[in-house]
RNA sequence: GGCCUGGUAGUUCAGUUGGUUAGAACGCUAGCCUGUCACGCUAGAGGUCGUGGGUUCGAGCCCCAUUCAGGUCGCCA
């Protein structure tokens, strides 16, 4: 048995060698990616986790394994013992980290057969994501699937080392859940003991690493698998893992600290860059005002500009409508993009999308100042617009007139769109940075009441707290989100640690006495029992790993991942379960979901 | 739930105003070939054009429905 062992055990992976080992006899195991027969001669290309070695197949080196050698195919498992050689100059191919040398075989092994894969295992395969997530196995074995993992390891790693050096504990906190309704759609699991009661898997760990901060764990964190029943997009799936942090006796600033250092050492650590710390801070109101959004990408610049004080009595009835409505009107200067009428009324149909019921532009040709508004106004007004967008011949300035809401989703990501159209993005640039002073409620016309932007258990900024009965609109929370790129890569936020406040904040959004104390007894329970100062921030850690590989989607940065309809296409989950399983849990379908 | 885009060979795609036998590249199979690295050369196999219905003498193409996939708005405390 040792023989036989000893005949398919590597001796190291493809770029373990170098120049350096030429003449040694070593054995390489992998799978082949590429095969030129030469007739007598035949090159193979072996691939594993590390690298490609071209291993030389000579019918006069080989002898009787030379017929195994012919029947390679790709994708083919093979053990090959043989003699690391120099290549000759003229033979050396530069795109191979190994390309100066090549293994002579001596002996060969196929240890396992491959049918011919539904796709060629290349990294610039071109093939529809459904048949990559049916073969996720072989999608996997691409090199720049492995690479994304591999840095995803060593991301975590480092993270991980970070953090404890810093005097966290890592604790696990529960999937299974008591459901809150407030909040993301959560995943829902039958209780077999308790006919017709549900756990739900963790849409965080929140209330539990609040509850570790009143046990007196004072620095938890956790790499956290979290759960949202919620519809996917690029960067979202339904199951996600999340850097998890709680501390206690801190306050905002402790927290971004060691947040930027954590990622300034994870950044150095795995990707070799310094990235300047301390990031820039924004306040919620300052990133929608010059941005309209509160994760804007800073690498460019196409900031909003207010001319609301001109609009509101300029003549053109939509301007002016929309102030005197409370709302605004808000221009994009567009510098010298010379944007054709048809990219022009694109980007008219682009900014519907976002509500908003038109698109204004000013066109400042050579030929002369194009404007489909300019006739409503008169040139005083029209001028007083030009001035204060900066306007100069070649631009192209658009304008959104509606509810404030609809002015900044509108613009905020006609904003996005202008910047890839005309190419302003440096795809290398990592602009991170915080957002701060988030409001601390919104108004929900469905449920007609206060709900929290962040979650019940935030704190409100002291120096608000005499609206928050009389105007919570204007209460502004310790909330903060870190933001990359136009990503928002994580948020958290300085607790309620009072429980009078807890409370004040509950009926603020409608809940009364009696259901926060259902919903969240246990926690506003534990608080009567002396409870440390304490905030956190969680970490969206697939979405990190997504920017900084530069993947086009998350998917991407997971090894299983699930479809857009939350369907894993490998597994076919969610799937339809054996009757009886329903019955142990109490479950019955309604007559049309049973085929 | 809404909107947009797409589904043609194993894969990626092309397919004209609706008209005879639906093409290309790569991959695959067989043969030849001793320095290839996108190897080359020769020959070959491979298609219910997502599904169902309709219009038409005739549909890959037009119409309706449906399904799957990707993106997006809503949603994501």
């Amino acid at each position: 048995m040792a023989g036989e062992l000893s005949y398919w055990k590597r001796t190291g992976r493809c770029l373990d060698y170098s120049e350096k080992n030429v003449g040694e006899e070593i054995v390489l195991t992998g799978w082949v990616d590429n095969r030129r027969n030469l007739g007598g001669l035949i090159f193979v290309w072996l691939r594993d986790r590390s690298g490609i070695m071209q291993i030389v197949f000579d019918e006069k080196d080989i002898h009787e394994g030379f017929a195994d050698a012919e029947s390679l195919r790709n994708e083919f498992v093979i053990s090959v013992k043989g003699i690391v050689s120099l290549r000759d100059e003229a033979n050396v191919n530069s795109a191979l980290p190994t390309g100066k040398i090549e293994v002579i075989a001596k002996e060969l092994k196929i240890i396992s057969k491959s049918n011919t894969p539904p796709f060629e295992i290349e990294d610039d395969v071109n093939v529809r994501e459904e048949l990559r997530l049916k073969y996720r196995y072989l999608d996997l074995r691409r090199p720049v699937l492995q690479r994304n993992l591999i840095l995803r390891s060593r991301m975590a790693n480092s993270m991980r080392r970070f953090l404890e050096e810093e005097g966290f504990i890592e604790i696990e906190t529960p999937v299974l859940q008591k459901s809150t309704p407030e909040g993301a759609r959560e995943y829902l699991v039958p209780s077999r003991i308790k006919p017709g009661s549900f756990y739900s898997l963790a849409q965080s760990p929140q209330v539990f690493k609040q509850l570790l901060m009143v046990a007196g764990m004072d620095r938890y964190y956790q790499l956290a698998k979290c759960f949202r029943d919620e519809d996917l997009r690029i960067d979202r799936q339904p199951e996600f893992t999340q850097v998890d942090m709680e501390l206690s006796f801190i306050d905002e600033d402790d927290i971004i600290d060691i947040n930027e250092r954590l990622l300034h050492h994870m950044m150095k650590e795995v990707f070799n860059e310094e990235i300047p710390i301390p990031f820039p801070r924004l306040t919620y109101r300052e990133a929608m005002d010059r941005f309209g959004s509160d994760k804007p990408d800073t690498r460019f610049g196409l900031e909003l500009t207010d001319i609301s004080d001109i609009a509101k009595d300029c003549g053109f009835k939509v301007f002016e409508d929309a102030v005197a409505g409370g709302g605004s009107v808000r221009g994009i200067n567009a510098k010298g993009s010379h944007l054709s009428r048809k990219e022009i009324d694109a980007m008219g149909i682009f900014v519907k999308t976002y509500g908003a019921k038109g698109l204004a532009w000013i066109n400042m040709r050579e030929e002369g100042v194009n404007s489909p508004v300019a006739k409503f106004m008169d040139e005083a007004h029209f001028n007083a617009i030009l001035e204060k967008m900066g306007a100069e011949t070649g631009d192209v300035i658009f304008f959104v007139a509606d509810k404030n809401k609809v002015v900044f989703d509108s613009l905020g990501a006609l904003r996005c769109e202008l910047a890839r159209k005309l190419s302003l993005i440096d795809p290398d640039r990592k602009d991170f940075l915080w957002i701060t002073e988030f409001p601390m409620f919104e108004y929900d016309d469905d449920s007609e009441r206060y709900v929290a932007v962040h979650h019940p258990f935030t704190s409100p900024m002291l120096e608000d707290l005499e609206y928050l009965e009389s105007n919570p609109e204007l209460v502004r929370a310790r909330a903060y989100d870190v933001v990359l790129n136009g990503f928002e890569l994580g948020g958290g936020s300085i607790r309620i640690h009072d429980s009078d406040l807890q409370q004040r904040v509950f009926r603020a959004i409608g809940f009364s006495d009696e259901e926060a104390w259902r919903r969240f007894g246990f926690l506003m329970g534990a608080f009567k029992y002396g409870t440390p100062p304490h905030g956190g921030l969680a970490i969206g850690f697939d979405r990190l790993v997504m920017l900084l590989t530069k993947s086009a989607n998350i998917r991407d940065v997971i090894a299983f991942p699930k479809n857009q309809n939350a369907v894993d296409l490998m597994t076919e989950a969610p799937a339809e379960v054996d009757p009886s399983q329903l019955e142990d849990l109490h479950i019955m379908l309604k007559p049309d979901e049973k085929e």
